[in-house]
DNA sequence: ACAAAAAGTAAAGTATACTTTACATTGATG
DNA sequence: CATCAATGTAAAGTATACTTTACTTTTTGT
């Protein structure tokens, strides 16, 4: 699984900090999506998808 | 999160058994997520809705 | 009604997602 | 170049997703 997590928070000018926030996580867990350590769970994708007005397939990418 | 699984199943006229191996888990897997006991990785909710060549918002929605 | 297939339940174990804390590195700005 | 914000790394702990095994209940077909 592939994901475009920060070129889309990069995008909308947040920090992880502030995204983090938005989605009710700790900025860990923003760290290691975005550095593919492992994928959000079905919940915190969809979160993540409206956060950033998308839809989840368009941030995150089957392989 | 509600999800559609059931039905979905249902109308492509699968059992649990033939979904379970078309996508590559347990059958226990596919009974929890029916029974609502907790939500699917994103992983296997992408390799569901493929399976029945729908969106991932068609079969799950977040409450 | 009976047998077989499908679906449901339960429990113990493993893997992965997420938290918290703490510290190190990078990058921008005065 | 010094400082502070942002990002990265690491490690130990908790919660959730998934497996395996085994058994029970429901549904379907003859």
């Amino acid at each position: 699984m592939i994901n475009r997590l920060k070129e889309l928070r990069a995008r909308h000018d947040m920090t992880q900090e502030e995204l983090a926030e938005k989605v009710g996580v700790s900025r860990q867990t923003i760290v290691a999506i975005e550095k593919q350590k492992y994928d959000p769970s079905l919940s915190l994708a969809f979160k993540l998808a409206k956060c950033f007005g998308a839809r989840i397939e368009d941030i995150f990418e089957e392989e």
